[in-house]
DNA sequence: TATTGTTATACTCTATAACTATA
DNA sequence: TATAGTTATAGAGTATAACAATA
């Protein structure tokens, strides 16, 4: 441990919890044939229904040119096709196929399992608390960071 | 959010500090100079002393390949230089320069402002109990997760 | 023979800038 | 004139495989 006291503690296991659940993520979703952006993509379009790659944009916080990527890899890997605008010539609806829609039920079925995974055998108080604390850091974290743009959600 | 329940909105508290501790690491590393995975790199030189590539490539968890990238950016950046290993001409001791050693410095120093941050105007029985939870679900994780290899830390 | 690190090659994610088609 | 999405170009991180130098 780098830093001895009791906060230092604090923050070196929420670094690790950080390491540990991004491998888990990682792996999971390799299962399904996704990367990590690829599934962030996925997920506003279960969420969002049919999008404009311009919203997708927007919603992921990342350059159009990046979408059209990660677009391309989408259709290549049958989780989304490319469907017109109705009313808008120049735009495209990126719209989950069947079996994109299924994954990304199974990705919302894999978050409920891994929340009863991990606080299943919790007290509610526990939870709440755990809650509460969390909310106070994230707090303190937005506090400190500059008023940009940055992704939404 | 996509879990109603308790146990799914503790879930996804832990899922949006992932993602806003990490926009504030790779904000900060920015102005330095630095990428995550190189100032990871950067980190295991100061803990360890100059490494082997090999060694550094093992204790990150990447291939050798991709070590090699790491310290040429390094190298191009002056935050590291390659010595000559004393014993075997096959190796190369990767080893911090003064810039490099400062700024490891430096980052263990925004480590420890970060926790005061965070944690200072908690109590603490209350930063206890966060810890404990955190260790809860950390080992819930690791329950689940393949005996493999993996990066260590 | 085995190991260290490199070159060769390839894929993903990311960005800016220039350009086309459409509003 | 402004917007949606693509092509062009570039850099970082990642991987495997083949290879050279050395152990």
């Amino acid at each position: 441990m780098t830093v001895s006291n009791r906060r230092g503690v604090a923050l070196d296991r929420v670094l690790e919890l950080v390491v540990v659940l991004g491998e888990d993520m990682t792996r999971s979703l390799a299962v399904e044939g996704l990367t990590a952006s690829r599934a962030h993509l996925l997920w506003e379009l279960g969420r969002n229904g049919p999008s404009t790659q311009r919203a997708v944009a927007d919603s992921l916080g990342v350059s159009a040119r990046n979408v059209t990527g990660l677009v391309d890899g989408l259709v290549a890997t049958r989780f989304v096709t490319r469907e017109p605008h109705p009313s808008d010539r120049r735009a495209t609806l990126v719209t989950l196929t069947e079996h994109g829609m299924a994954t990304f039920a199974q990705l919302d079925r894999g978050q409920e399992e891994l929340a009863q995974l991990l606080f299943s055998s919790m007290p509610a108080h526990q939870v709440d608390a755990f809650v509460d604390t969390l909310d106070h850091v994230l707090a303190r974290l937005r506090d400190q960071l500059p008023p940009g743009p940055a992704g939404t959600r």
